[in-house]
DNA sequence: CTCCTTGGTTGTGCATCACAACTGGTTGCG
DNA sequence: CGCAACCAGTTGTGATGCACAACCAAGGAG
């Protein structure tokens, strides 16, 4: 599947000068990685798209909400930072949510500008339920996997998130 | 990293009736995966935020030279659903890119109102640097893996797309 | 009291994309 | 031959999501 068509991969002139110190084969599997990563955004890009509507929590408050629950309550900006989003975007999702009544805005005691943002039980019933949903949905995909291989990817991709975040905060 | 907050993963009684036939610990590895996933696609999506600009190929054109390259010359219609987009978007963009140079439009010799879309020679030429620069980017990310890891990780991507891909086709 | 810092919100504009309506070439049937 | 159904592709329109920047408001230092 990756380099049935002459001229395209070029690895060797193209990809020769990218590290001294790597072998043929590393490219290969990187470029393939690289490939496979951009296949996985469109799928579940494509995925949401026709989701949309029928899931009561759309996409970003689902990661402000899973932010919450993970960390416990946080302040506006910390929130954002760690769902790597702009603060006025956060805000406007805060809004929204607490419209909803899935989200509570409380006065942090240390400082009286601040809102300290913690999930409803509401908030946090609705959000295990669309967890729930995933769940199920990734069960059904790998429904026919071995066990061993599921947990072996689960363990790669957190590893390789991790990576990736951490180069984020420092690209040199 | 996973389940530190109570209350919030509520497993046994929220998953519970997913499927009688799985574990515990398939439910939490599911659910693990899922998180994975999810936050995998954020930090993408932001890195490609950070890029924009600099990388002369924008992110959707990338995924039109891609399929191009994979599956040789291919109509629009065709070329938009291997892409899983909308025929609409596919054609602005070929528009663009022809524009760019970097596609090319050649009336099909078995039905002359159809376009079939190749790649010019500078179109080869740029998204193999493109192509290049992403996997420069992944072989830093993964620069301290031992290769068979990477490799596991690209096998049990590829595979884990594929059932993504085939599960979109047929939802039940 | 004043100025500066900091947390958060709103204004504005951009980019992406899908749905739907439309154009024009193609083929089949009377 | 000519009209009708059809199909490939394009354009109009609107929704969405987001970031940058300007803007308020609440501390805190002097």
């Amino acid at each position: 599947m990756a380099d049935t068509v002459p001229g395209t991969r070029a690895s060797a002139p193209v990809l020769g000068d990218l590290s001294p110190d790597c072998t043929a084969d590393d490219l290969a599997t990187a470029d393939d990685l690289g490939l496979q990563l951009v296949r996985l955004v469109r799928l579940t890009h494509h995925a949401k798209q026709q989701f949309t509507g029928q899931d009561p929590v759309e996409r970003a408050n689902y990661a402000l909400l899973a932010a919450l629950t993970h960390t416990g309550p946080l302040r506006a900006n910390a929130l954002a930072e760690a769902i790597h989003a702009d603060p006025s975007t956060v805000s406007r999702q805060v809004s929204h949510l607490v419209g909803l009544g899935w989200l509570e805005r409380r006065a942090d005691p240390t400082d009286g500008r601040a809102c300290v943002l913690a999930p409803t039980a509401e908030g946090h019933r609705v959000f295990a339920a669309a967890r729930a949903h995933r769940t199920r949905l990734v069960l059904t995909l790998l429904r026919d996997w071995p066990e061993t291989d599921r947990r072996t990817l689960v363990h790669l991709l957190t590893r390789f998130n991790a990576e990736l975040e951490s180069y984020q905060g420092e690209p040199e």
